[in-house]
RNA sequence: GCUGGGUUCGUAUAACGGUUAGUACUCAAGAUUCUCAAUCUUGCAAUAGGAGUUCGAUUCUCCUACCCAGUACCA
């Protein structure tokens, strides 16, 4: 059986979205599973559309997920590869740069009958579209309406090859076939059927800027590549007769890869498909990392928000698929061993923030305290604060269970790593009372004595039959300069006896 | 409009045609605790509607409703 080779083909037209990315880890936990290549193609057939810098977004948002190509891309160097070489034998894999290619393609179709040259000028084409909707009907270039627009089946030979000679504004049009069942197959959505008059005959090439559109380089790339998947959005899935037709057309139906379309990502509430609006509207990020458009506008990242990419990726995989048991937890490996097209959901899946949250929360509990310290340090740094590194760790551990992102084992705790510099006024106005001080004054002289546990601490406050509450809240106000917050004990264990004493003493001063 | 796809708790999902329709997130209550979290326990909550096939339908078929996509010289 032939390798597994399935490829990921974004168009840089923008930040890849984070439909995108799961559309890339489908596609390379696929290959991966078979032993088989992920290949990265770039599909940037519309100039008009092009925006600097997308490109590298894309193989920089993959390479942080942990997706990378075996093909495609150099990641030495982050670049999509131009020339060809053992490891890259298809190069160049931007579309763009394969102009030549497709030509000759594309002529070969009308050679054999499956497509025609079509003169109609987008304002043509357009007034026709008008017309038809002012009468609240669709205009669709077909078998019917071919025979009375201009093209090579309806204008004389020699006047055909003077537009092709004297004019560039041609197109090469699919001659979509009339009446003709097209059966296929979908690895995730099973046989559909689709009559050939509901389809119209869509622009292969453009004569004016060079170039294919999607349809022909897809699949004379995908042909050329050995594409063995094609594994892709479902908004693909009403072109997929014109595909089928395509292999048809070159003769290359035995070779014809297989297709999965995946269901899109919904927003998270009322109806559409998730977009760029919605995480501003809703506070989480849509794309993997930060992006700042042509005008400024910044976009949130998943990276730059705190989201670890081993979280990020989980949460992923499973908008859309499960293993088929209770388990929810999976790393990349873990995922490419489970992972089956079989398994994945038709129907569209409602992104969930808080479950992208729960996910964060679950990697943090895992990473390693040693790890989780060297991403705080530089929060860490932002504070103005530099501790030793076991230190940090220390605190780490202990405060880790109420954090989501790395930036909350500061956040949630920051008189771990400095002393109050203010207290919350209502705890103080609870507790910050003549007696509690008094008792709280002298419990933190029994702890400055070097009696940090939780157990000594509540015996010896017991012993003077002393209100718990009351002395601990106390004492934590001084600590944390909040009466809610970690344990005493807790506190204790990371900033020592003689800085609890500090504290204590500061407070004092501070609110009398 | 037309064509195609889809529809299980609020969300993500599980369930050889036979289950008290399970799990996770969220939410609520309780337990625990020096507070707040965390944790543990419990709870709330679903097969879109209607026909049909069948001894039996979440599961198969059809109809309706709703949702999504496509309907570009965009991908």
């Amino acid at each position: 059986m032939a390798r597994t080779r399935v490829r990921f083909a974004p168009s840089p037209t923008g930040p890849l979205h984070m439909g995108g990315v799961r559309t890339a880890l489908y596609n390379y936990l696929f290959a991966k599973q078979r032993g088989g290549d992920f290949i990265i193609r770039i599909e940037d057939t519309d100039s008009h559309r092009f925006v600097p810098g997308a490109e590298e977004y894309i193989i920089e948002a993959l390479r942080w997920c942990g997706i990378i190509p075996d093909e495609g891309v150099d990641m030495s160097t982050g670049k999509v590869v131009e020339t060809p070489s053992e490891k890259h034998p298809h190069a160049p894999y931007r579309q763009s740069q394969r102009r030549a290619i497709y030509r000759e393609y594309a002529e070969r179709l009308v050679r054999d009958g499956w497509a025609y040259y079509a003169f109609d000028t987008p304002e043509e084409l357009d007034a026709r579209r008008k017309e038809a909707e002012a009468s609240k009907q669709t205009f669709i270039y077909n078998h019917i309406t071919r025979t009375e627009l201009r093209n090579s089946l309806t204008l004389p030979p020699q006047e055909t090859a003077r537009l092709l000679e004297e004019t560039t504004g041609w197109t090469v049009r699919f001659k979509m076939p009339q009446d003709r069942v097209v059966a296929m197959d979908d690895l995730i959505r099973g046989h559909i059927e689709v009559n050939t008059d509901t389809l119209d005959d869509k622009v292969l090439w453009k004569r004016a800027d060079e170039l294919p559109t999607y349809h022909l380089a897809n699949i004379v790339d995908d042909h050329l590549m050995e594409i063995t998947e094609v594994i892709r959005g479902e908004e693909w899935l009403p072109s997929l007769p014109l595909h089928y037709l395509l292999y048809e057309a070159f003769g290359w139906t035995g070779s014809m890869p297989r297709f999965a379309h995946l269901s899109l990502l919904l927003k998270p509430d009322g109806k559409g498909k998730l977009s760029k609006r919605d995480g501003d509207r809703l506070g989480f990020p849509v794309f993997p990392l930060k992006w700042v458009n042509a005008d400024g506008e910044v976009s949130r990242g998943y990276r730059e928000d705190g989201y670890f990419p081993e979280a990020f990726v989980n949460m992923l995989a499973f908008l859309g698929w499960n293993p088929g048991d209770d388990r929810e937890l999976f790393s990349l490996p873990e995922l490419v061993e489970a992972f089956s097209l079989e398994r994945v959901i038709r129907s569209g899946a409602r992104f969930n923030a808080e479950k992208a949250k729960w996910y964060n929360k679950e990697y943090l509990r895992m990473k390693p305290a040693s790890e989780l310290a060297g991403m705080l340090e530089p929060v860490l740094a932002g504070e103005g604060i530099s501790l030793p590194r076991d230190y940090v760790e220390k605190a780490v551990e202990t405060v880790r269970d109420r954090a989501t992102f790395v930036q909350d084992l500061y956040t949630a705790a920051p008189y771990l790593y400095q002393a109050p510099s203010e207290y919350i006024q209502k705890d103080v106005d609870k507790f910050w009372k003549e007696e509690n001080v008094e008792m709280a004054g002298d419990v933190a002289a029994f702890i400055g004595e070097g009696n940090v546990s939780s157990q000594a601490i509540e015996d010896y406050i017991r012993s003077r039959e002393w209100p718990m509450g009351k002395v601990m809240n106390t004492i934590r106000l001084a600590l944390a300069g909040s009466a809610s917050g970690l344990g005493i004990a807790e506190i204790l264990s990371v900033i020592g006896p003689a800085e609890a004493a500090r504290r204590f003493t500061a407070a004092r001063e501070a609110l009398g």
